[in-house]
RNA sequence: GGGCGCGUAGCUCAGUGGGAGAGCGCUCGCUUCACACGCGAGAGGUCGCUGGUUCGAAACCAGCCGUGCCCACCA
């Protein structure tokens, strides 16, 4: 250390990480250390694929937490020698970025249908490369050691590639097909959307019963709707086949009110004839139940409700171009006026709404691609049962296996023009569909001019194969030999389906191997108040934020710290902890660094606590490091904190200050060591300050983000050590607690004498005591100790202090007497627990004897 | 309707069969030569309720109450 640095350490009294980080990230990635070479096997290197974030997004506390626990562990592992590779990138996320452009071209008065499809996919590649980088550079704050030298996007040209590989493999194989189907509408973003992308929802609406008249008979069958305007398409009045109320009108028909139209009575075990009057109006064009029922019995399938969300001509003139809402009113009116409204209730029901645009689902039937799942889930669903693929906490293994193993199609086609465009071209005068990975010259068949698909692929599509995708898959890759399949997946549930188990059945079917060994799916970060985090309720936390106040060291700190199974709130107490942390370690790391003589790092005890300060290190890098492994984040870095504060801070480094004062070497170079591996040990969670405070290190010959891990060294375990000094430690601390309770000015000396073994020499400097008084009286026993009288103590205040613990005493032994005395605990207890009773029992009596 | 969680100190959370813990907050005392983002000492809990298993239950089982999430096509 040359005298200007050890001036800026001296000086620097607390830690600045808004000065450090910038710089301090900077020297890694001018290193070169996060882009590894493609080289070894995945089973020696380790590799991590980030959940790409939207392009469109900003980094929020899932990112964050997500983000430290990949780098946590993909820089463990770089430190431990593995070529290890966290690969980066962003995804085009369809539907958010075309509505990000959509509204900026609102603000112009335009829309993108004035553009063209053409112009408009060039404007959104403009506002990509414009702000699309930006939470690419968020995660650099954090300190996310990804390789952003090899960034990808879900529509970069290789990737293209890719995804149109994946198409039309799985349509070669009959996976994928078109069909006229019943799918989810989103009026919102104008677009069909799968299952998964649908939220149900509580909603109060409206019962009403209207009176459907058999034909030739005075019977009416009433039926119960929620949407009365979906009557106009209803093509059937269905009825259980076991309902003897109706059994006779089975193969009847009646007249649909308002229209006019006969409608079948048909029989179906899917009516509960326990709703209602037991009679449901089918309307298979607008209801997904009806759309089944309607197949089963082959009825008509009506559109009365277009895409736009208006009635179409198909529901007579009278409705036609209504919005659905409108014809609900003017079909009730009617209805109303014919008389045939029967009831109208208050009715709480759950509805689907459109997790993208929030908007109602409207469900209608139209031509999309769907992938049908069953071969694929098959392999993917054994993979995971046999834990080639392990899932964790474990609930999250039978969630996802009940998931799979009633999977449905999968709607992939989308109506947007920012996405994968379907490998599809349609012939229009032979009627040709060609699926290709490029596109055609022209119709094989008639030399005629193509059409390519209007539809893109669902965003999801291509986040499926991002684990190989990204590494160059379909092309033999270095890194995809190097690196596939990854080693570790973290994620939140919610992606469970949507993303997880597709990249699983995706990398079987692919490049034919599970695409990474273990998942772990973490704890969701809730608002302070218990609420979800979100932008629209106002109650996200900006991590950057949290950042620029405590530092991206306790930012980690305290989103690891808090983390667990379950969901928890954030905790500003954490990252302040964190903080705390952090700005200790530097100040414990002056108090080393600038009073340390000259000497290599290394263990060199000479007496009791260094044994048991390289006794409790080792057990601690031990600990850590596992729980480091089976990715329990929250109790590693508690548990490592707790080492640095209490047993290093609080009792190590007090008790040999003196030592290191005077120049000892050996001390000097056992403090050296311990920071060392201390340092070492915690950079994967606190990169920056520690990394910061190697730079001050004699022993650096480079960057700690290269340095070895620590291996725990059992040989440094040292039971009689700790417990020698765990019980000066217990002692210290009574001694202390005596003096405050007999009120004992902080600074005055007391005098005592010790009876029996001496304890070790720091208990009586830290409780400031002298225990070679002599010639006074004794007038209280702490323990071994003698405390004799001085002008420094209050006779009352001792007294008071000598009843309490005589107190406490007696109430320990009648514990101890009442559960010795029970016989089933001396005769069914085990051995040990019995005689630790025992023990405990003859010590309180014995000092409570002392006292007496 | 099915499934999965959770209910422990004022707050946020650990703790899964042998004497209730952490961080923050609170009280008292410290300008002790690394750190007041600090040091020392404290106060504070019938572990949601009821029953059961056990020598022993915060922990295991059953029921109840409260609360959160996921899945599901009853109009």
């Amino acid at each position: 250390m040359n005298d200007e640095r050890r001036q800026k350490l001296e000086q620097t009294t607390r830690y600045d990480p808004a000065e450090v980080e910038g710089r301090v990230f900077s020297e890694w990635v001018e290193g070169g250390y996060f882009h590894p070479e493609a080289e070894g096997s995945p089973e020696h290197n380790f590799s991590v694929a980030i959940p790409p974030p939207n392009v469109t997004g900003a980094l929020h506390m899932g990112h964050a937490l997500n983000g430290s626990m990949q780098d946590a562990l993909v820089r463990m592992n770089r430190m431990r020698g593995r070529n290890a590779l966290w690969i980066l990138g962003t995804d085009h996320a369809g539907i958010a970025t075309q509505s990000v452009v959509e509204k900026e071209l609102k603000k112009e008065g335009k829309s993108r249908h004035d553009l063209g499809r053409e112009a408009f996919v060039e404007r959104v590649w403009e506002w990509k490369a414009e702000y699309g980088s930006r939470i690419v550079e968020q995660y650099k704050r954090l300190g996310a050691s990804c390789d952003y030298e090899r960034e990808r996007f879900t529509l970069d040209e290789g990737y293209v590639t890719a995804v149109y590989r994946v198409f039309k493999q799985l349509y070669d194989k009959g996976y994928i097909y078109r069909d006229n189907y019943m799918v989810n509408w989103d009026p919102g973003s104008h677009s069909a959307i799968s299952d998964l992308e649908v939220e149900n929802k509580e909603v109060e609406d409206t019962l009403y019963s209207i009176d459907y008249p058999v034909a030739d008979s005075d019977r009416v069958l009433t039926v119960a709707t929620v949407r009365p305007e979906t009557m106009l398409g209803d093509t059937a009045v269905a009825v259980n086949p076991s309902d003897e109320r109706y059994g006779d009108l089975v193969g009847q028909f009646c007249e649909l009110p308002l229209v006019g139209r006969r409608l079948p009575i048909i029989a179906d075990e899917h009516v509960d004839p326990e709703f209602g009057t037991g009679a449901l109006k089918i309307t298979p064009g607008h209801d997904p139940n009806d759309f089944e029922i309607g197949r089963k019995h082959g009825l008509e399938e009506l559109v009365v409700i277009g895409p736009d969300g208006r009635l179409t001509a198909e529901a007579g003139e009278r409705f036609a171009g209504l919005t659905a809402a409108e014809a609900q009113e003017a079909v009730v009116a009617a209805l109303r006026e014919e008389g045939r409204l029967r009831a109208e209730e208050p009715y709480v029901h759950s509805v689907p709404f459109s997790h993208r645009s929030g908007e109602r689902i409207e469900p209608l039937i139209s031509l999309q691609w769907f992938c049908r799942m069953d071969e694929l889930a098959g392999p993917a669903i054994a993979a995971v049962e046999s834990d080639e693929v392990r899932i964790a906490p474990g609930q999250w293994k039978r969630v996802y296996l009940d998931w799979m193993r009633e999977i449905r199609p999968w709607c992939v086609s989308r109506q947007l023009w920012w996405g994968h465009r379907i490998p599809v071209w349609y012939c229009d005068p032979c009627e040709e569909t060609i699926v290709a990975e490029s596109t055609p010259q022209g119709c094989g068949a008639c030399g005629g001019e193509l059409r390519q698909e209007e539809d893109v692929l669902d965003t999801w599509f291509s986040s499926a194969i991002w684990p190989f995708a990204t590494l160059g898959w379909p092309a033999e890759t270095p890194e995809l030999r190097a690196f596939y399949p990854t080693s570790f997946l973290t994620t939140a549930r919610e992606i469970l389906f949507l993303w997880v188990a597709r990249m699983i059945m995706m990398g079987i079917e692919f490049p034919g191997a599970i695409p990474f060994r273990d998942v772990y799916v973490h704890s969701v970060i809730q608002a302070r108040d218990g609420r979800r985090m979100s932008k629209s309720l106002g109650t996200g936390i900006d991590p950057l934020d949290e950042i620029s106040v405590h530092g991206a060291d306790a930012l980690r700190f305290g989103l690891l710290a808090m983390s667990s199974t379950q969901d928890v709130r954030f905790s500003d107490a954490k990252v302040e902890q964190g903080r705390d942390m952090t700005n200790k370690l530097w100040n414990a790391s002056r108090l080393i660094l600038l009073n340390a003589a000259e000497v290599e790092p290394a263990p060199r005890p000479l007496h009791v606590e260094d044994r048991w300060i390289l006794s409790r290190l080792e057990r601690t890098i031990a600990s850590v490091t596992e729980k480091l492994e089976t990715y329990d984040f929250a109790h590693a870095v508690q548990e490592a904190y707790s080492f640095f504060w209490r047993d290093l801070c609080d009792w190590y480094l007090e008790i040999v200050k003196p030592r290191l004062y005077d120049g000892e070497e050996e001390v000097s170079a056992t403090l050296l060591h311990v920071l060392e591996r201390l340092l070492a040990l915690l950079h994967p969670t606190m990169p920056f300050v520690t990394e910061e405070i190697w730079s001050f290190h004699p022993a650096r010959r480079g960057h700690l983000v290269v340095h070895a891990f620590p291996v725990a060294d059992q040989s440094r375990f040292d039971d009689a050590a700790e417990a020698d000094v765990e019980d000066g430690i217990a002692l210290t601390q009574r001694l202390r607690a005596w003096r405050d309770l007999a009120g004992v000015p902080a600074g005055a000396m007391l005098v005592a004498l010790i009876d029996g073994v001496e304890p070790p020499e720091f208990v009586a400097r830290l409780s400031r005591f002298e225990f070679d008084g002599v010639g006074a009286e004794p007038v209280a026993s702490v323990g071994p100790v003698r405390v004799l009288a001085s002008e420094q103590l209050d006779a009352a205040a001792v007294a008071e202090r000598l009843d309490k613990r005589r107190e406490e005493l007696r109430d320990e032994v009648e514990r101890a007497e009442r559960k010795l005395g029970n016989e089933g605990f001396v005769a069914k207890a085990p051995v040990e627990v019995v005689e630790e009773e025992r023990g405990k029992l003859e010590r309180y009596r014995a000092e409570l004897a002392e006292l007496a």
